[in-house]
DNA sequence: GTCCCTGATGTCAGGTACTGCCATCAGCCT
DNA sequence: AGGCTGATGGCAGTACCTGACATCAGGGAC
């Protein structure tokens, strides 16, 4: 149970170490050049120094290695809700959530979001598992929020809509030309979001 | 091109006619019974009296097999937003794509959606595939808001909302103990979500 | 009636994703 | 010195899914 010592000054590893990170990379870059489907795990492994079955030793499976900081993503949004004053309301509950999440996206990462954004959007079994990934993640806010007392109904509504906004905000966030961090373009839509459920005669 | 001549009173058809609903009925029945990744492709197609070849000319994969009516759910709500009066919100034009779409989920569907929804529920692949073709029919909302004249932004987020909506409705609706009709629901679902989102001091 | 086309199905071969089981072997602990 | 640990490799096997070709009843053309 204990770290393992990576990368000492008195000797090499028996391995590379960094064998997760290096698959990751291999595979990203694989998909972008070849697609998703034109790419096999033996690939993969291979541009890694690995083999097949290591990689699977390492991901569940070929999706699954363009999938991975989640639950630290989800830490970051659970944060924000526990985090929220006792009597905010469950909307502002969430927009704290928001706040804190985007700590996560730093702007170094906004081109690598968007590479790997591309591909995830370009293949339907990728697209299939951000879209679990992200009911996952309402789904956990969702418990956030009734154990600060909301109610089950609300709690639900509540953590849906704020995947939702994120969602469309971590898309303008990756648009070309946008310069504004995510947590102001998660502002913006959450705004949007309220005017579109208040208005009751407003329309384009 | 021309239709087949199905139950003919002069003669057998060369096959058995229904397949594709002979190996829907077959599938569900076996995930209910065994599980989805206890159950396999060629298990299916026998005991629909066919082959695992024929099985994959029917859909396109083994998830598939759950996920029929897609085309005509989405009709259901792309009709209730093009029917929606001409200065109707974007939230109301789905209002009106919820109640029309209510129409698809007759009473006698209860409990077989049921019975659909706990498969899909416990197994992820197969809820995977539930939420690709919800983002889809969200997509395709969010499209029809478009050609209404509602801005982008607005399309999205009132699209998206839609699918909430009529995720946590169903929810209900199939229920133990549930009696309401969906478009009842749904209304609820839809006022509560109002509240929510209006409220600025209201919690629990 | 004969011929040919159509279309749903079957058969077969093959590729790839994924899993279980056992072997290997550097580094660390005792 | 010896044994344990843990990441890896090798290998066999299952199941998903696809392409190519064969089969053959029904129906239309002539």
């Amino acid at each position: 149970m204990s770290a393992p010592a990576i990368g000492t000054l008195y000797g090499m590893a028996r391995w590379e170490p960094g064998a997760r990170e290096r698959l990751q990379a291999a595979a990203l870059e694989l998909y972008v050049r070849q697609g998703f489907e034109q790419t096999t795990v033996e690939e993969i492994a291979r541009a890694a120094g690995l083999t097949e079955r290591t990689f699977f030793r390492h991901f569940a499976d070929k999706r699954e290695v363009l999938f991975n900081g989640q639950e630290e993503l989800e830490r970051f949004f659970l944060d924000g809700i526990r985090a929220a004053a006792p009597d905010a309301s469950p909307l502002e509950m969430v927009a704290g959530a928001l706040a804190t999440s985007a700590g996560f996206f730093a702007d170094e990462r906004r081109s690598w979001s968007r590479l790997r954004d591309a591909v995830i959007s370009a293949h339907p079994p990728l697209k299939e598992r951000e879209l679990l990934k992200m009911a996952a993640l309402a789904a956990a806010m969702a418990g956030a929020l009734r154990a600060r007392g909301v109610a089950d109904r609300a709690a639900v509504l509540a953590a849906e809509s704020g995947v939702t906004v994120f969602g469309v905000a971590f898309t303008q966030w990756i648009a070309e030309g946008e310069t504004r961090s995510l947590a102001e373009v998660e502002r913006e839509v959450l705004a949007d979001l309220g005017e579109l459920a208040g208005a009751r005669a407003a329309k384009r």
